[in-house]
DNA sequence: TTGACGACCATAAAAACCCATGGTATCCCA
DNA sequence: TGGGATACCATGGGTTTTTATGGTCGTCAA
C-alpha cells in the first residue's frame, strides 16, 4: 500500500483540529484504529511528533512481547512508546485534534506542515521544519554512505526500513 | 485487540473511586470480567500499580503453567502475581476503587496517572511517574539499537503501506 | 450506629457528530 | 481547446453525546 509523501502545510482551527492530508488518510483509514498514533519523537534535534497508524503499533507491541514480560528493558520500552503515544480518531471530515503534550512538544501555533517518512510521517511546526530540513540535507548528504538498498521482494514482501 | 496507549491524570474522590480512561474500559468491558486486575509492581525502581484485563491473566497463568510446576520459581511468580492481584469491578460510570495495598504500594494520594503499556497498563502517583519517565526515556535511548521492528504478519491484514 | 460500599442521579467541560462553504483540481463534452 | 459542471478537499461552526467528577440515599456488617 501507499506509503507517506509529500510535504502539507495544514491549518489547525480554533477548536484544536487539522485535517490530515487526504493521501495519508487513505492509508490510515484502511486499519482496525481509524484515525492517527502521534507521539513526541524523541530522536536528537528532531521537535516533531512521530506519526503511524495503529498497525505499526500493533507490530512494536508484538516485538516487545517477545522479551521477558517483567523485565527493566521491557517496561521501559513499553513507558515510553505506548505510554506516550496518543490515539488521535478521524472526524467524519478527515481531521484529529492534537492533545496540547504534542503541541507543546512540538512547538506548534496555528499551523502544521505533514511529513510523509515512508512508513510513517511527522507534524513539525512548519518554521522549525525549514530549519531542519536544510540541515538533514547537508547531514544526509554525508550519511549517505550506509544506507544500502534493499533488494526487491522476493516471495514475501520485505520492506526493510 | 485494542492496546492501551497514552498517559491520562485521574483524580481519586474522597470515596477513593477514580474513572478509569475511556478508551482503556472500552478494551476492558468486552472481557469476560467487566473490570481491571491489578497488582504491585515488582520491577526495581518501578513504584507502580501493574494492571490490566482479566484475558491477560489468563494468558499469564498459562504461561506459568509451562514452567515446573514445582519450582520455587514458578511458586514465587504465582504468589507475588496472583496472591497479590485485586480484582477491581466497574461501577456504573466505569470507575473503581483502589484498595489500600495498592495505594500504599504506590505512593499514591489524591490523583493517579494511568500509564498505557500496550498490552498492559500502570498507575503511578503522578510525580514519580513524571521522574520515571525521564529516567526510562534516557534509559531506552541506549537501549534502543536492541529493539527490532517484526516484519509485518505475512497472512492477516497487515499494512505494507 | 457508624462506617464502608453499592446503586443511582447531577453537572460542567470536553469531545464527537453533523451540516455548511469556498476553493481547487478534474472531468466531460461541445 | 475552452469552459462549464463536478468531485474532492480543507476549513468553519453549531449541536448532541461522552466523560470525568461530584453527590445522595439505602444496605449490610462490624
Amino acid at each position: 500500500m501507499a506509503l507517506f509523501l509529500d510535504s502539507h502545510v495544514h491549518k489547525i482551527d480554533r477548536k484544536g483540529r487539522v485535517s490530515v492530508p487526504a493521501q495519508f488518510r487513505a492509508a490510515l483509514m484502511s486499519q482496525s484504529f481509524a484515525g492517527v498514533i502521534a507521539f513526541p519523537s524523541f530522536r536528537e534535534r528532531c521537535n516533531a511528533i512521530e506519526a503511524c497508524g495503529i498497525d505499526r503499533m500493533n507490530r512494536l507491541s508484538e516485538s516487545l512481547d517477545d522479551l521477558d514480560p517483567f523485565s527493566n528493558e521491557q517496561n521501559d520500552m513499553a513507558v515510553v512508546i505506548f505510554g506516550a503515544a496518543a490515539q488521535l480518531p478521524f472526524d467524519g471530515e478527515g481531521r484529529i485534534m492534537l492533545t496540547d503534550d504534542l503541541i507543546a512538544a512540538a512547538g506548534i501555533t496555528d499551523r502544521t506542515v505533514f511529513v510523509g517518512c515512508g512508513q510513517t510521517f511527522q507534524m513539525w511546526a512548519p518554521d522549525a521544519y525549514a530549519e531542519f530540513a536544510v540541515e538533514a540535507r547537508s547531514r544526509a548528504r554525508e550519511a549517505r554512505a550506509g544506507l544500502r538498498l534493499a533488494r526487491p521482494a522476493g516471495g514475501d514482501g520485505d520492506e526493510r526500513r
